[in-house]
Order: C-alpha cells, then sequence, then structure tokens
DNA sequence: GTGGAGGCATTAA
DNA sequence: ATTAATGCCTCCA
C-alpha cells in the first residue's frame, strides 16, 4: 500500500491539472508534469493517462509531447480519436502539428 | 524485504 | 530527421 500510495497522490495532482486545460487549448506531458509539481515526470504523465479508467471525463486528448503531435502513431485508432475530440474543440491541426497558437499555457 | 533490469502516450540537441 | 540522455514505474528472482 504504501508503496503503491506514492504514485496515487502525483496521480491525482496530475488529474487535476490535465483537468485544468481549457477547451481549444493543448498542453504537453512536460509542461503538465511541471504545473503538477513534478518537473522531470513527463514520462510519468503519459504512463498516468495511458492508465485512465472509463469515463474519468478528463480531457486526455489535450495533452500532447513538445512537439505540439499526438504521441500515438499516425493512423492508429487513438491517435484518431484524440485528433477528433481535439477538432471538435476548435484546436487548429497543422497537419500532423497542432498550432502553436493553442500553446498558451507556456 | 531488498536488489536489479527493462520499458515508456518524453524532451532536447 | 535521428540519436542520446533522463526520470519514474512495474515486474521478477
Amino acid at each position: 500500500m504504501t508503496s503503491a500510495m506514492a504514485p496515487a497522490e502525483q496521480r491525482e495532482r496530475i488529474w487535476r491539472v490535465v483537468h485544468g486545460i481549457p477547451s481549444g487549448k493543448v498542453a504537453s506531458y512536460g509542461q503538465i508534469a511541471q504545473l503538477a509539481g513534478l518537473p522531470r515526470a513527463a514520462r510519468l504523465v503519459g504512463r498516468v493517462l495511458s492508465q485512465l479508467p472509463e469515463g474519468s471525463k478528463l480531457p486526455w486528448h489535450r495533452v500532447v509531447n513538445s512537439q505540439g503531435r499526438i504521441s500515438f502513431p499516425f493512423g492508429s485508432e487513438p491517435y484518431r480519436e484524440q485528433r477528433e475530440r481535439l477538432l471538435a474543440e476548435g484546436v487548429v491541426f497543422s497537419g500532423q502539428r497542432v498550432a502553436r497558437a493553442c500553446f498558451n499555457w507556456d
């Protein structure tokens, strides 16, 4: 329990930060990690989002890598879903990349 | 209960 | 575009 509690706390913090991303905007994993108080835990964010429960209502699709690109393989199922969700929120895609204007968080 | 190795939805040069 | 480095997590012996 104790050894599994530390990640749980971080997870909660990450959820909170991700949930705070406004619609139509995106943030990078590193950014999220930093805002969550985990300066170098970008990978942790990715891991946490990958282990999200169903119907968590968390805007995980607003999280992309530092290059503004979706971290899933192009054409993949999850890739499409994320792209669709972002487009539905008004996020502008410049090809495979997200418009830099959506990175108003940095 | 402890130690060691591998893997990753990353980031930066 | 590709490669190298980093930090954290999970699993097995």
